[in-house]
DNA sequence: TTCGTCACGGTTGAA
DNA sequence: CCTTCAACCGTGACG
């Protein structure tokens, strides 16, 4: 009960902003919604605000882990929250399963297996057994290190490679040519969820210089990472944060925000911001979520369950062996790239201390924390649950607070 | 009443 | 540049 209602006393943080391209298909925005402006969304049953298509807002997505995780049905999450049950429970079993509150990876097409390597020991088998089977070929895959369990070819791409790549071996294949394509990822793509939303705590300025190509420049910011910091289970317990405290989220339009997205102040373009426009917290929450103008009360804890891969471990090929709960996810899978938290879009930076933080949540090794970016103390609240498995299912109890 | 599951219509991004 | 395809999304309905 009492978790329940302090949800209510957490509506402090701006407005997602949810909304279409340019070329809006200028879905009708609920009433109440200001004119004039492009929003994008549909109300659902409840009357929260989702897009069909797209995952909801990794706030949304936080506040249902941690509201689930102060023991509060997920039916009442669904109300709380106005998501429908069914993706409460999705959302839920998913961080159960993978420790992640991310939406899987959207579109794009997964790492071929067939490598040129792999159709080359392949042709290789054949040639030194001429009978041999696709079963046998991939048995020795496995065994020769060529692949692994994840991405070794099934059977019948094995035969479909003998088939049609090495059943002409007297033909050079198209991997023949001498120069080899990149190596094999050995991960699957996207395994962090590219979002396209703006933060909740944007400040007004910041939300003003958004602009047409705003929402595509942060959609390459790959990673959301930590949010601001009002958001956590303090928070959510009804205890004002430090950050809150000191005005260190001025600009976040700490007042509150209505439930229901016709009653929200500010649902609508203006508010992207260009995430390469801000710094410091202001940067951090401005990446956290896009277009979304559902309630987001005080998210700060968001990028803790972030940089964790919503893949299960059936799918994090080659490289998360282990529990799903317990990897560090080493970037994007298969990207070639710097820096762990994937590509970033041009001109759009991130900062180790975005990185920490974000990483933070899975590597209870690790420095960082909630509140890293803005330097304030933070609780760790969220994981006192026994089931956390960002803290090594104990909740790292004892350091659950740090200074950044 | 609650919750897991699934069809559906939708978006996305690599090929 | 456009199309295709297969991944994902959340909703809503069902049991």
């Amino acid at each position: 009960m009492c978790a329940v209602s302090a949800v209510f006393l957490l509506r402090g943080s701006a407005p997602f902003c949810w909304e279409r391209q340019p070329s809006s298909d200028s879905e009708v925005p609920p009433a109440g919604q200001p004119t004039g402006e492009h929003t994008y969304g549909e109300v659902n049953q409840l009357g929260g605000v989702f897009v069909n298509g797209r995952p909801l807002p990794n706030a949304i997505r936080l506040r249902i882990v941690e509201l689930a995780q102060l023991g509060i049905r997920p039916c009442d999450i669904s109300r709380q929250l106005r998501v429908s049950h069914g993706c409460v429970s999705k959302i839920l079993a998913r961080y159960n399963e993978t420790g992640s509150i991310l939406p899987g990876a959207i579109g794009g097409s997964k790492p071929r297996v067939t490598t040129p390597n792999v159709v080359k020991h392949i042709r290789d088998y054949k040639q030194g057994d001429p009978g041999i089977f696709a079963w046998e070929i991939r048995d020795r895959l496995l065994a020769d290190g060529v692949c692994d369990k994840y991405n070794v070819p099934s059977v019948s791409s094995i035969s479909r490679i003998l088939r049609n790549k090495i059943g002409s071996l007297s033909q050079p294949g198209p991997y023949d040519g001498g120069k080899q394509p990149p190596p094999q990822p050995a991960l699957p793509y996207n395994h962090i969820y590219q979002y396209p939303y703006p933060s909740p705590m944007a400040s007004p300025a910041a939300k003003m210089g958004g602009h047409p190509g705003g929402p595509v420049a942060a959609a390459h910011v790959s990673l959301p990472r930590s949010w601001p910091s009002a958001h956590s289970v303090t928070n959510i317990l009804g205890i004002r944060t430090f950050v809150e405290q000191t005005g260190a989220l001025a600009g976040t339009e700490g007042s509150t925000y209505p439930p229901k997205m016709e009653d929200w102040p500010s649902v609508n373009r203006t508010a992207f911001p260009p995430a390469q426009a801000v710094n410091g917290i202001d940067k951090a929450a401005m990446e956290a979520d896009i277009k979304y103008p559902q309630p987001a009360p005080a998210l700060s804890s968001v990028g803790s369950f972030l940089p964790t891969c919503a893949y299960p471990p059936s799918n994090q090929h080659g490289v998360y062996g282990g529990a799903a709960g317990g990897y560090i996810p080493p970037g994007h899978p298969w990207q070639p790239q710097g820096s762990p938290l994937g590509h970033h879009g041009p001109g759009v930076t991130v900062h180790g201390g975005d990185l920490a933080t974000a990483m933070a949540f899975k590597q209870p090794g690790r420095e960082g924390g909630f509140a890293a970016e803005s330097g304030v103390l933070q609780s760790f609240a969220s994981c006192t649950i026994s089931k956390c498995p960002k803290c090594d299912g104990e909740g790292a109890a004892g350091e659950k607070t740090r200074v950044a």
